[in-house]
DNA sequence: CTTCTTGCAAAGATTTTGCAGGATC
DNA sequence: GATCCTGCAAAATCTTTGCAAGAAG
């Protein structure tokens, strides 16, 4: 039984061929991807999946941490598998793909000068970064 | 000739009723709209006005800077006018209201370590934060 | 065998596009 | 007057919902 296997069952939720087919077909790609392509790609492993099984799993998965929210310069969003602990994504620009990277505790003195200058209680953060990744370094230097 | 009015004819664009129209609403209201809701009440000042010309309109009044798009907690865009300089939005949780705050430099260093970490080079970031507004602090308070 | 999930189909909502008429400069 | 913009209508997408059948524990 895999890691999120584990997870799901302790939250009480049943292990399905959808969303055994839904977290394979993210673990196996190099993009994140939007739902719908989640629901094309996870047909091979699932015939019948349909766009609805796919919202409401990735809603779940959200909720359960397995998955994370990306959103893409067009503003569309996406999905990719969520490492463990507090992290965030970096998208490369050209080729797409994402990585992730630990929160740092710098947090803490950002949120307190933020709560100065607009007197906000600062609760939760939504950071991504852009960028692009070492092979597409490599393919704009030539 | 109001600030914008000037931003948008400098960079060749026309001034028209949709645009005005578009902007008053954002500037007027309280919360971050979403492209539907800035049509339905910008037809108070341009009858006409359809959702294709909003949507053309955010697009390049983004593009202008002269609006931020943010996420709200469904994930939904929204669209509000964004202040001069490089800045940030913090939205309530609870009412959903906006503020704006400057970006600080302590992104520099981040940005080395992200760099170190993943081998990206960063270039641009989503940075928004979730909180809750004084007014609506008092009214937890309660 | 009880409860949770799925998948369909349909509805709802959002976003994009082509194009002719109209407005701006 | 030339060019940019708009607004309509339609199409293309994307997302949600209700419900009956099926699967998991």
């Amino acid at each position: 039984m895999s890691e999120w296997e584990t997870r799901l069952a302790a939250s009480g939720y049943r292990l399905t061929a959808a969303r055994r087919a839904i977290l394979q077909v993210l673990s196996e790609s190099p993009v994140p991807l939007s739902p719908l392509e989640i629901c094309r790609q996870g047909q091979a492993r699932c015939t019948s999946l349909g766009p609805a099984t796919v919202y409401r799993t990735l809603e779940l998965l959200e909720k359960e941490s397995l998955v994370r929210r990306v959103y893409q310069e067009n503003g569309a969003c996406a999905y990719l598998p969520a490492l463990p602990g507090h992290r965030h994504a970096i998208l490369c620009r050209s080729c797409g793909r994402a990585a992730e990277f630990p929160g740092s505790e710098d947090w803490e003195s950002l949120a307190a000068l933020v709560q100065q200058a607009t007197g906000y209680r600062v609760e939760g953060h939504l950071l991504q970064l852009m960028g692009l990744c070492p092979d597409c370094q490599r393919e704009e230097a030539k």
